[in-house]
DNA sequence: TCGGGTCAAGCTGTATACAGGTTGGAGAGT
DNA sequence: ACTCTCCAACCTGTATACAGCTTGACCCGA
């Protein structure tokens, strides 16, 4: 009757949400209604309200009575915290790692190079974030401590508006920093040096972060849309 | 009405759970019923499967359905991980700390080592869950980082189970390094060397990691109560 | 005596009804 | 033309009713 994969619920909606925020789909500041998405998934307010929860516990959305549930837009300082966190995040990635990489991995990712190279460029934003979602959950899924893992998954979806955001701005410029993060990627998955893999992470992390609040800065400057 | 600093439901019922558990007063397994929750607190269930839901969330409880919300009892594998990671955290406090510490925390610091050795000895589980509950509270406000002061806030109620299980083994001991880590504490923050609060934080939660994982192996090798 | 099937009690998951809060605009007064 | 007031529409917060699942006890048969 469903679909195999088909997560319950709850679950659900909050990966389609965190997706659509993620995207920018759905643009800091907008409102979302419970019962819009309730009609749209097919059930009622209850597992929606769960949702949306669960996204306001991460951070992601704010939740206002009487209002509705804002996508919440990161200011300058908090933006700065998070990017902060996450890259020494991604350095502890190294710190605990115990043993060489899975030697599947590097097969994986070597495969995601092939396909990235192979995309006609540009490249839409959507293959783009795929790609990009694709990296992160390989990488993901070396990290030994489930505690780091959870926490840089976390971290990866409330910086990735942020990131996305680039996209926009210069495409061919964050296209070509992808495929470079990839390749290099390979390489220190096929020597096993898992050591190496967190560093270039941090390395790549640290990059964008100067990006994100470089493009925040001059964002700041630019005169709001509508004053 | 209400009481002045009364907090919205579902988060009123959130920390009390939350303590709850920490002091275990709800020990690992213990199974919570919405609807005596829900009784307790004169609410219905819909606010109390909210904090259930966050409590399952932050990996404190787990939800069965047709059963109950059950009281997450960590494997050492678990266990191993968050405390792994806990000191990392710890770490960081540190690492991302850019200027001296502001010198009120010194005093009440100092103000509760007053109180913790002026108590008669040994005293009670709950004076000794609050004194370090009020510890925890004055270094985790020094965290400058928002991100990572709500990382190193949600991992200590994390661990505070199994911290806390030590204090039935040896109060005594316990309590000596409660008073030791605070008159540290109290020593770096008159300082204002925050970096040497961080290093002395690692290195408290690594000892304390020592002592609940052998605790913890002790308590695997007994043969099961009623097996 | 033991093993298996059945069922009822009790729990969580979901849907819906109601209460409380917010907001933007209509309309009267100046 | 402007401002202030008021209110109706709409949204979230809460309570309640119903559906589905789990489990342990009871009972029957071998």
């Amino acid at each position: 009757m469903k679909d195999v994969a088909e997560i319950t619920g709850a679950a659900a909606i909050f990966r389609v949400v965190r997706e659509r925020i993620c995207t920018l789909e759905l643009p800091f500041g907008a409102v979302l209604r419970e019962v819009e998405l309730a009609k749209e998934f097919g059930v009622s307010r209850t597992p929606v309200r769960q949702a949306l929860h669960q996204l306001a516990a991460f951070g992601l959305v704010e939740t206002r009575n009487g209002v509705g549930t804002l996508v919440t837009a990161g200011d300058p300082d908090t933006l700065a915290d998070i990017y902060q966190l996450r890259i020494k995040l991604a350095g502890l990635i190294g710190a605990l790692a115990t043993g060489p990489c899975p030697p599947e991995a590097a097969g994986m990712m070597r495969a995601l190079h092939d396909r990235i190279t192979a995309v006609p460029l540009p490249p839409g934003p959507r293959a783009f974030w795929q790609f990009n979602e694709e990296r992160h959950e390989i990488v993901n899924a070396l990290i030994e401590n489930r505690e780091l893992r959870g926490l840089h998954d976390l971290y990866y979806f409330k910086v990735a508006p942020f990131w996305f955001a680039l996209y926009a701005e210069a495409p061919e410029r964050e296209f070509t920093l992808l495929e470079r993060e990839v390749r290099e990627t390979v390489f220190w998955l096929e020597q096993g040096d898992m050591r190496a893999v967190a560093n270039m992470q941090e390395n790549h992390t640290a990059m964008a972060a100067r990006r994100v609040e470089a493009g925040f800065a001059t964002a700041e400057d630019e005169p709001e849309i509508a004053h």
